[in-house]
DNA sequence: GGCGAGCCACAACCATCAGTTGGGCGTGCT
DNA sequence: AGCACGCCCAACTGATGGTTGTGGCTCGCC
């Protein structure tokens, strides 16, 4: 089917003249006939009654009508979509079950007249989002550069939201039934993080993380899927591992699997926002005002070193756990 | 655009290879790859990096690759809305601001996942609908026939719903402030009723009501649209025009009209649908059950001859009204 | 009734294009 | 190295979408 056939039969159906629609669309009045008629062949049906004056839509031009028009909007936003230069906003997310994902899914839902677009870069290297933002590949990522001197000037990057971390543990861990934890109840408790990419920001949080509650963390590893990892959490008495409160999953109802949120402090990923410093997307500010009317946090934080400086992040000597 | 190549692009890229896309979609290799070229040409983009193993999306692909889906789908569904046979619910309303159309519509909310067409059957007789209903040209018809012997053995009419009536009048109308009326306060007062087919049910419908209540109620005459009755009935002192309480309409808002209900009785319009008595759409029944959640009317209801048999209808020899 | 004005369909023609077969190149595995 | 696999390119062919020219139909006007 030829999207242009079905842009001529609305303009048709609309103006109820094949010549009008023809000198519309800047081709002839045959033209726009022959394309009605293959439609027609295609479809097997008459869409107009040809009248001395015009045409007609019978009555299944009449049902096809809304869906041709449904089909021609879709084409129009697909192009402006992608069109180079005026597109739709962009922005690169982690996968599309994290939280910034979901967020940015409800602020969608909320606004569904913005033409939001969510890809994944296909890389770990925070710098290649970087790039990617300078290029103009995307107009955002969810990305952090821990290091803020590693960041370009050309480039500016925002803290968006805080993901509080919570634990998901299988029925016959020794933890399963607490209703919430602190750090240093985790401590000894073997933490596995599978699927973070080595040089990754991820990497370098459960490294701080580990570091500053003394916890035993293995984020190395391939991950061989979402699925895996609740099989082996479900069946195992001893591993457990670390999810965003905001993280999307897909339970396998025979799971029994159960969140326990940390607090004392709260454990929060930081996420931030990457964007050009020059001309940002237009659509990028109603995003980041979106941020703000999430759910705060507690008072009690732990964050990184590169997240926003709290109490927590500035008294980074302060240990959070009994001596060793 | 072709959609073919859309639909080409979709499975490519949910099968990583153009090979299986091909396969199930019964080309060749090469065919596929030159639909995903000419649509890379078209849109001036790169939607797939060719690597050794098949092929992987871009940025752009991944921001098309929803609008593609959202395309295909829109394509189904318009093929399935109108393929003879098994084709999508339809049904003939007389106006897509009716009462029949709003009820529709609110069905349709409540259940999107039912493919419905509405249409409207460009006839004044209600035969024609009736004819329409036998040849299978549409599923069911909210038309009435006033006469039961006229009716076909193979269709069928029932009952839908009642359409009770308020008068609509300007602020300058002797009746314009009063919280309710009851019929017999209308006589006397122009009733105009314009766009009424000579021969239709409506003009049956409104010839009843005038003799059961000795009103002045004028249906004849073309109807100019409503934005001409609309002006015409802000302005008048003396005109009024009777509309059903669900019907749609677009106010201009500063036309500062006002719709009265009507009680003792109230005047219900009794919609009917009409369907084949074999092998009914099998998406009617929920239709049909929807109309027994509307509100429903209250105790004194007056009808013409061909509505459910009320006390109104059954002793139509009563008098509304007092003696003229 | 005759006639012109509109409008759409059909016919003939042409350029383009979508599809096929056949071949070549790069990549990853054995 | 050799093979398997997957994609692209080239050449060919039938189909198709576009054009111009023409004919039939209905409506309105003289």
């Amino acid at each position: 089917m030829d999207t242009e056939a079905v842009r001529s039969f609305v303009r048709a159906a609309e103006l109820g003249q094949l010549r009008h629609a023809a000198d519309e669309l800047g081709v002839t009045q045959q033209a726009v006939s022959k394309r009605i008629a293959t439609l027609e062949r295609e479809l097997d049906v008459r869409l107009f009654t040809r009248t001395a004056r015009g045409v007609e839509l019978t009555l299944d031009g009449q049902a096809f009508l809304p869906h041709a028009r449904n089909i021609i909007t879709g084409v129009d936003r697909a192009i402006t979509a992608i069109r180079p230069g005026s597109r739709a906003l962009r922005i690169d997310v982690l996968g599309l079950r994290s939280a910034q994902a979901v967020v940015l899914h409800d602020y969608w839902r909320s606004h569904p007249e913005t033409d939001l677009d969510v890809v994944t870069l296909k890389v770990n290297d925070p710098r290649m989002a970087v790039a990617a933002v300078q290029a103009g590949d995307i107009d955002a990522s969810f990305r952090s550069v821990t290091d803020p001197a590693t960041l370009p000037r050309d480039v500016r990057m925002i803290h968006a939201f805080d993901s509080p971390l919570e634990l998901l543990v299988g029925p016959r861990h020794p933890l399963a039934s607490a209703r919430t934890l602190t750090p240093s109840q985790l401590r000894r408790h073997r933490i596995w993080v599978p699927g973070i990419a080595p040089r990754s920001e991820w990497a370098e949080f459960y490294d701080q993380l580990a570091t500053d509650f003394d916890l035993r963390i293995d984020a190395a590893g391939p991950n061989f899927g979402n699925e895996v990892l609740l099989d082996i959490l479900a069946d195992s008495a001893d591993v457990a591992t670390l999810v965003g409160s905001r993280d999307r999953y897909i339970w396998p109802t025979n799971h029994d699997l159960r969140r326990i949120p940390i607090v004392n402090p709260t454990l929060a990923y930081p996420l931030s926002l990457i964007f050009p410093r020059a001309n940002p997307h237009p659509g990028l500010r109603a995003i980041i005002n979106h941020f703000g009317s999430l759910t705060p946090l507690p008072e009690t934080v732990w964050r990184p070193s590169w997240g926003p400086n709290t109490l927590a992040a500035r008294n980074r000597s302060t240990s959070w756990g009994p001596p060793p």
